[in-house]
DNA sequence: CAAAAGCAAGAGCATTGCTCTCGTTTCTTC
DNA sequence: GAAGAAACGAGAGCAATGCTCTTGCTTTTG
């Protein structure tokens, strides 16, 4: 009796499977039509079954995006972390190149799964706490980065305002406090660039404004790497 | 008989002014429901007229949303116009702040719109001609404050590499040559961090990571015109 | 072994974008 | 000014969607 009796139980495996499946087909008529396009019945049909029966696995469409939303913030946040991490740890400007270049590959690799997460919202206005830990993946990668390199630094705590600081606070225990006020506004405003960069190419703001998306970004990542890290040793 | 016959036909105008009692309702639905919600036939019932009868103004529900994106281009950009004519010509960093603020306010003012122009392409991939024209009114100013910035100051050229020139070559025709390279990729950068900033703090991305984005921003664009602009008199 | 919970299927409802046809009204051209 | 052309509004209709409800079946659980 124990035999066929697996521990997770057999029907949660067959269970988790399809689920599985529903979100690798979703995926795939992302890439196809897009998140307006995205149909249950459709997937219901390339897997063969009725398409009242999906809802045993997603309560609604919003559900599935939702679920494609956390699992994409998580593709996204591994690829970057792997990244950051195959560079040497002194090295911050190779770091830093390392988890902006891979962020804009994973973009182009995945566009329409970038516009799901850094898009216009589009199930009403559900981004919900599900989602926040996974989001944030990315940003504690850069602001590690800006972080370790400080602490070599002097730390001196520069002339920022009552109000800025304030404005700024929440971010502030996220980067364990190593960075000083200045540089954290700067980081905020490198990672919007970072995001706003890729998102304007990818929606088409670039073109006939930038010839060579590569070069131009590359260009501003160093640029950016030069205003938040310590100079070239 | 040439008495009714106005220039324009009594045609003509009963159908501008349809088009735009459909636009508004549709822009009204915006506000309500988001642009995935949008729907034709919500609008002929609010209208009391058939729903066949809205394809006579609109071909299709993407035709209307493309209409409502340029309009929102145009929107914006007479803002940011305006506002920036409001500073002294001499007064770059006014001028420059000006916009941002401005663009900024519109954009709180019209999140659905601005989600519609700088979300996610949500009509398939259709961003046709006809939008580059009004969507270039925002770069067009902010080009040009650093632009005419530029005439005061030394425009030595400086040492970008050829490929960095090329990869900016189609912007520098709008910005008709004034900005050295190496300001342009500044520029674009800046724009991008604009850009980026609102669509964050818009799209959700700043909950528990900012906490006053009005000080914020304002900030962040304070640090970005001394970058960009000769320092103040 | 029996009750309970999970599951798949089918029918059905309300809604949508869009097309086609059919009279009617307005404009254009002779 | 009248005939022909073009634009218009309404209605019916098609294919598709998200989602619900009910009805049997299977797996798990006590």
């Amino acid at each position: 009796m124990a035999e066929t009796k697996t521990a997770p139980g057999v029907r949660a495996r067959v269970r988790a499977q399809l689920t599985a499946e529903i979100k690798e087909l979703a995926r795939q008529q992302l890439r196809d039509v897009g998140a307006s396009g995205l149909s249950l019945r459709a997937i219901a049909r390339d897997l063969e079954m009725a398409s009242s029966a999906i809802y045993r696995y997603f309560p609604s469409r919003d559900a599935l995006l939702t679920a494609l939303i956390i699992d994409a913030y998580n593709d996204l946040g591994a690829a970057v972390e792997e990244a950051e991490a195959g560079a040497k740890r002194e090295d911050y400007h190779g770091r830093w190149s390392a988890a902006a270049d891979a962020l804009r590959s994973w973009a182009m690799a995945h566009p329409q799964q970038w516009a799901l997460i850094y898009g216009s919202p589009v199930p009403g206005y559900a981004a919900p706490q599900d989602t926040i830990e996974s989001a944030s993946r990315l940003a504690v990668v850069l602001f590690t980065i800006v972080g370790e390199s400080m602490t070599a630094r002097d730390t001196e705590s520069p002339n920022t305002s009552r109000a800025i600081r304030a404005s700024v606070a929440s971010i502030r225990e996220l980067s364990a406090g190593t960075i000083p006020d200045t540089v954290l506004v700067d980081c905020l405003g490198a990672w919007s660039q970072l995001i706003g960069l890729i998102s304007m190419e990818l929606f088409g703001h670039f073109v006939n404004v930038v010839d060579d998306c590569d070069i131009y970004y590359a260009e501003a990542v160093r640029r950016l790497g030069e205003l938040l890290l310590p100079p070239k040793s």
